[in-house]
DNA sequence: TTGCCATTGTTGAAAGTTTCACAATCGCAG
DNA sequence: CTGCGATTGTGAAACTTTCAACAATGGCAA
């Protein structure tokens, strides 16, 4: 990976603490004070040998006989992660899925926090969608400098999306999430991550009889 | 993995599959008709020879000097991921999120159809989105017997996912893709699927600086 | 037809990841 | 204070995945 590949943490483990930070604050949210590595496994269905791993290179996160502190494992974790602090996020893209991520509450307590949504389109630019107001795309770049805006979020149509992250990475975003079906090159200072359902469901079938 | 582990090929493979597929279909709308390791491997950023790779599992698709046709590949990589027929999928919740998989024409073409909109609410239900009228929860267990619906995709609150998911499973699902921001357990025999924005911004955070 | 360039399929080595297994230690009961 | 059951952190082993290298082959130009 780039920049902060702090202390040489595989790139795979780093994908999991989101993982075990959901889990842990859902233990907590269930009257859990402690858990344990194997409790955590079988929630999320990883071994617990693999956890323990895991937190282990970030430090003795445990106590021998009686496990991990939710609380402070919580904390430990957001830390790593950085994300005890709000990232404020662009959302490009002002169709049915920008739409819904822009109203989707699920951002909120878990470190991010929509600022902009911006879209090309003259018909939805000024609409209020959700606390936003649609801004064009033209102003993006001048708004995400002065901002100081690190991460985007794109639900563009396939075509758009490369020269929409191209003028996002000028602009100064470090992180692009992804929703186009396509993929897209950006420079390697640059984070990127993809969801499209598709490649998930395509990947289920193949082991469906029928 | 599960059933159809035909002839023993990763997971990690089959999980690459579409991807190749989803860049030779834009290969071909560009208009080409071949194409090779490299350039596959160029545009989704994996090394040419794990690309050949992963190919030869299924079998010589390419051709030494030349490479791969466009047409064949696509045809064969549907074929593996049983993709070149139309699966019919339940969306389970008609909140923000299941409205907008509802609108959504990006299944059409890649094997899927969304078929019934589910809801618990009863402000929501025979309300009309998109071409689907939402349907009660209560009637879900039939419809998806009757009609042998193999897929759904689970859009409801966290709280209700488990509970959603074993009415799935027992009304004889064998895919759930979940996008509610928490894991479930099914039994072995049923594919499961995550996807949580949240989860893929705090990955890059952590190399986010500042 | 020959020689050359491009590209595959495949082998084996290297790198990376997961699991095993156990000493160390904690908290508690008696 | 001792002994027991639970649980961590970790080094070494097993396993999986990626990569580098190259012989084999196809097409094309001369």
């Amino acid at each position: 990976m780039s920049a902060r590949s702090q202390a040489d943490i595989p790139d795979i483990v780093i994908g999991r603490l989101p993982l075990y930070l959901r889990a842990l604050r859902r233990l907590r949210q269930e009257g859990n004070s402690v858990t344990s590595s194997h409790e955590l496994g079988r929630r999320l269905d990883i071994s617990s040998a693999q956890i323990r791993k895991d937190l282990s290179h970030f430090g003795g996160f445990g106590k021998q006989g009686t496990g991990y502190q939710i609380e402070f494992l919580i904390d430990r974790l957001q830390a790593v992660l950085q994300v005890n602090q709000e990232w404020m996020v662009a959302v490009v893209g002002a169709g049915n899925l920008g739409i819904a991520i822009s109203h989707y509450r699920g951002f909120q307590d878990r470190g991010f926090r929509i600022a902009h949504l911006f879209d090309v389109s003259p018909r939805k630019i000024g609409q209020l969608i959700g606390n936003f107001k649609v801004q064009p795309v033209g102003s993006m770049r001048e708004i995400i400098r002065r901002e100081g805006i690190k991460i985007a979020m794109l639900a563009v149509p396939a075509e758009e999306a490369q020269n929409v992250a191209d003028q996002l990475v000028d602009a100064g975003v470090q992180a692009i999430l992804n929703y186009a079906p396509i993929n897209i090159n950006v420079p390697p200072h640059v984070q990127i991550q993809y969801i499209d359902p598709v490649t998930h469901l395509q990947h289920m079938t193949f082991y469906l009889d029928g």
